[in-house]
DNA sequence: GGCTCTGATGCAAGTAGCTTGCAAAAGCAT
DNA sequence: ATGCTTTTGCAAGCTACTTGCATCAGAGCC
């Protein structure tokens, strides 16, 4: 049985069990920067949902793990290949998640504000809609809603 | 009665006319370009819908007028916001198209290309999906699917 | 526990997309 | 034609992201 990487998994206690489980199991190294990056961003799903690179780096110094930009993006273009991360494209910038199932985006043209929308019936609709259009969606975060949020509504 | 802008917008012929009036519509100086960038959009939404602001740029010099790429950019700002034009955030660059009424787009996640969809269903339906998020959809362009298109279709 | 091989990381430099300041040029009302 | 205001090109700058390289660390093996 191998040892855990103790000093970067205890900082995340369960958690960080937990991910290096997930990540041996895709045969992938454990290393710090991936079990930080995919720990922030479990913590980081519970209120405001998906971060920019920038902002993942500091949530894993939060973390106590301290990682390059450089590291930060290798880590993400790396779990994103495995199917446990995904990136919305924004304006001027991208914003990470963790890949949970059936879930899709509405962004606000306004304050860029990212919300996550979990309507189950926007599966069949997307479904019949790349039918038409030969194409496969993503089985994961196929639609991105443009529009305006609650928060910046009409100011007329 | 004001004198057209002979130089740019004779390069258009009647397209270039078109355009001058819907600019004078919106109170927006006709220069050329905005002429030419609208100009630009319209043949190209013909064929590959969308351009690059690059792109963009070769197809108003193709057309016979130079523009900063600068001038690109604040052109299509300025456009954007009277609403004649939309950009498509994509992975690392924007695309711009016309502002063309009911239409939604999905992105290759491989090949980043970008296609049109014209499915009249999808609007009820995102309809529903924005009342559930308390999201007013952008009247246009609402929704990008993203997932593979035909060209880079599954591999294995 | 120590050894070794492979892949991960930090650093620094580089690239691409986009923005901004400024002076010169052009639109358009008179 | 004249003059006020906006637009344009140029060049510099900024931010998001990538890459090359030397060093370091994870994981299998002894």
């Amino acid at each position: 049985m191998a040892r855990l990487p103790q000093s970067t998994v205890n900082h995340l206690g369960e958690t960080g069990a937990r991910i290096a489980m997930q990540l041996r199991r895709h045969e992938e190294r454990v290393t710090p920067a991936k079990v930080a990056v995919l720990g922030a961003l479990t913590r980081a799903d519970e209120t405001p949902p998906h971060l920019t690179a920038r902002e993942l780096g500091a949530a894993t110094a939060h973390l106590g793990i301290r990682l390059d930009e450089a590291t930060v993006y290798r880590t993400l273009t790396r779990l994103e290949a495995l199917g446990l991360v995904h990136a919305v494209a924004m304006n001027h910038t991208t914003r990470f998640g963790l890949d949970t199932p059936p879930h899709h985006h509405a962004v606000c043209d306004r304050c860029s504000a990212l919300q996550v929308i979990t309507a189950a019936q926007l599966d069949t609709l997307v479904a019949s809609a790349c039918a038409l259009a030969e194409f496969s969606p993503g089985c994961r975060q196929a639609v991105t809603l443009n529009g305006v949020c609650g928060a910046c509504a009409p100011p007329a």
